[in-house]
DNA sequence: GATAATTGCTCTAGTCGCTAGAGGTTCAAG
DNA sequence: CTTGAACCTCTAGCGACTAGAGCAATTATC
């Protein structure tokens, strides 16, 4: 029996994270100890890697209470199970084919640029001007409905824009 | 002078996204009519175009903050502003191998399943056993939709669960 | 055994880029 | 003048966590 801290370490998954995996259901609530602390054993390594080497797969949490909820029924055919990995499959190859379309269009914003003044600049234009790319890029992502499920998007970190102007919006 | 509707049929962008790049400060507030109703120009179309473009590159909506701050001060050089093109193409790229490992993985994955049933299903075994991993995965956050993606850090992603060779099933 | 440092607990709120809904006002067509 | 669509503001919700407050329990050191 191991606290939450070491199930952690041994996992790779973050303290509260383990607690939030407990929230939504994917991790079964463990025993507590007389001061109320959670301990685990091994059964619930087991599964906590189960869930992070899928969450690490791109499977969404909903994916993951279904392959659970599956994997507790063993004597039923797998095709539904298997069909969720290949759903999985083929989002991330989705993904992986519009990324390169995207990549292409940034490479060649990027090498139009000949570091003259910002006035003059080719990325300006280029974003500004949606005639020049090779293909449409970004399937109905804002505008019409959505093909895609969109998991979490996360803001450029302060190290990586334009450290050397003022910037300071916030 | 057009409405928030027409503005939004015109640019492909919904009615309530432009009430939000307005909001977090990307767009200009505009002019009101007598009822209090927005009323935009071309030039606000033009703008908007701008971000929806950049949007769909990946880019957050910090880094298009900055490139149209940048594009207000068109004497300076742009060496800035190519840097955020660059860091985002970086960022694309990295995307795109990450992505191409965890395909390779879930084809690993998919094409062992027998059609059998769950108990014996090479899904939940390979899903549950890192071992058999080419390499380190982390999750793919970021990934359909006009997202960035942030290194973070965690301890997870420096755990490199799938390098290890030792007590592996077969 | 006392104390200090660490780890644990619950709860709330914040992240990002929207999206949905409530409840009300204004506009354009008939 | 009536209807209904489009508009307004405001709040809350999504996914998958992450951060912090304020306190309790455990562990390490003296």
């Amino acid at each position: 029996m191991f606290s939450i801290g070491q199930l952690a370490a041994r996992s790779g998954v973050k303290v509260p994270t383990i607690r939030y995996y407990e929230e939504v259901g994917l991790l079964a609530e463990p025993g507590r100890n007389a001061g109320n602390q959670r301990r685990y054993d091994t059964a619930a390594l087991e599964r906590l890697s189960f869930i992070r080497h899928a969450r690490e797969l791109g499977f969404s949490v909903e994916d993951i209470r279904a392959l659970i909820e599956m994997s507790a029924h063993p004597e039923q055919p797998c095709a539904a199970l298997d069909q969720i990995a290949r759903d999985q499959l083929a989002t991330t190859r989705a993904r992986i084919a519009r990324l390169q379309r995207l990549e292409a269009e940034l490479q060649r914003i990027v090498s139009n640029c000949d570091g003259g003044h910002v006035g003059d600049c080719s990325v300006l234009a280029a974003l500004g001007d949606h005639t020049q790319c090779a293909g449409p890029h970004a399937a109905p992502t804002g505008a019409t409905g959505s093909a895609d499920e969109r998991p979490q998007q996360n803001a450029a970190d302060e190290h990586r824009i334009c450290q050397q102007q003022s910037h300071n919006r916030q």
